[in-house]
DNA sequence: CACGTTAGGTGACAATGTCACTGAAGAAGT
DNA sequence: ACTTCTTCAGTGACATTGTCACCTAACGTG
């Protein structure tokens, strides 16, 4: 794969040729399959992470067995908390999981600190990546914080569900998504369904009024 | 002030001197009065922030009207959220208030990303500052997600008081902390009491003992 | 000292988290 | 097909936290 991937990556400006020559050289290409830890407190890597192809889902859990979804690395995004980690002396206890088949290129420090040291458009895309976590982060402590449990769900079902009708998840992966307990997702669910907002079969939602949804996803 | 003030600078590696002059070079001197807000939502900044002296209190809050306490910009400190909310289109709601009278050395956009670009010991902490925001939100997350009240709070009157025997704060103050209604820290407050690990009067709270709240701050 | 302002207390109720347990749906083996 | 096992979901009781309305106490000011 010698393909120009840095095409892929969306940083305040497109990476010029020259940059995305020099990432080729130096870079490392990797694979890792669905259900794996991309890095974690187990797992604490050395080297920067580019995602190709697929999806990491980036949570943090509890002692008790508690989970909740942090943020997304989508395809042409870069994971800067694998850096935050490398640097940070503290324990924490943040995890990335390929969601799907990923693709990845890795850079290994060095050659991290010379391409932003040398390449300003690199640069930018760094420091907009760390932007756009720690924005991340805001938005999923004004959440948790200030949030209701209704207006969550609706917005996570319609997030996950995007263009289609519906989607497989189990209420644990609902609750793991929102930080709260399975109880309390199947309880909003099934008023949910009372609405006549869902239908709900094992493993599966399907979403039939959406409208009603994003209505209720804006409000509070 | 001409001073080294760059001495203060806590990065992964002091700054070197010849870069100190560099900053003293390009740099404005800024004093604000407690209260005063920083930055925020009506103020967004176009300048990079390093607190010279006093104490930053970095909040978000709610439309319901609750607030919480993200983390706290100690001298020696930049604030890296003013870059973040610079590069993001995203609207967000956290604001910057001085918790005390406090200096800071102001650093134009364009000198920033010479200095980034020209001095590696500035770059590093640069990214050492936004590596630590950003566990500062993890903990803050982990905290609201799944932390239980009474050790919150135990957490923050230790934190607080520090070698002190008392400190001055409404519940108002406490809640806003941490991100919750004033009518529950009086609820955990008067349970604190009832324990006989604190004494309140009208605006203070005296810890009369501190090791069982640093059980109580260490448990579950 | 009267008054207004702010800090704090209280009770009722709603929302969410926790626990223990039950039943239902699918998967796997015979 | 039938049994068995595992995973998923539903339920009721209770604890904690959030919300609301209202009250009382402490302090500051004229």
């Amino acid at each position: 794969m010698t393909l120009d991937w840095t095409e892929r990556f969306q940083g305040t400006a497109a990476l010029p040729r020259a940059v995305r020559n020099r990432l080729v050289d130096v870079a490392r290409i990797i694979h890792m399959d669905e259900g794996a830890q991309v890095f974690g407190p187990a797992n604490v890597p050395d080297s920067l992470f580019f995602l190709y192809e697929g999806r990491i889902r980036v949570s943090q859990s509890s002692e008790s067995g508690r989970e909740i979804t942090l943020y997304r690395v989508d395809a042409g995004e870069s994971c800067v908390l694998t850096t935050a980690c490398m640097l940070a002396e503290e324990a924490y206890n943040a995890e990335g999981v390929a969601e799907s088949e990923i693709t990845a290129v890795v850079l290994p420090k060095p050659a991290f600190d010379r391409l932003v040291a040398e390449e300003e458009a690199f640069r930018k895309f760094v420091f907009a990546a760390y932007s756009k976590r720690l924005i991340d982060l805001l938005r999923v402590v004004d959440d948790v914080a200030f949030g209701h449990m209704d207006v969550r769900l609706a917005e996570r079902l319609l997030a996950l569900t995007g263009d289609l009708k519906e989607i497989s998840a189990t209420h644990q992966q609902l609750a793991s998504e929102l930080g709260t307990a399975r109880e309390v997702v199947s309880r909003v669910l099934s008023d949910f369904q009372k609405r006549e907002m869902i239908a709900q079969s094992r493993g599966r939602i399907a979403l039939i009024d959406k409208n009603a949804l994003k209505i209720l996803a804006g409000s509070k």
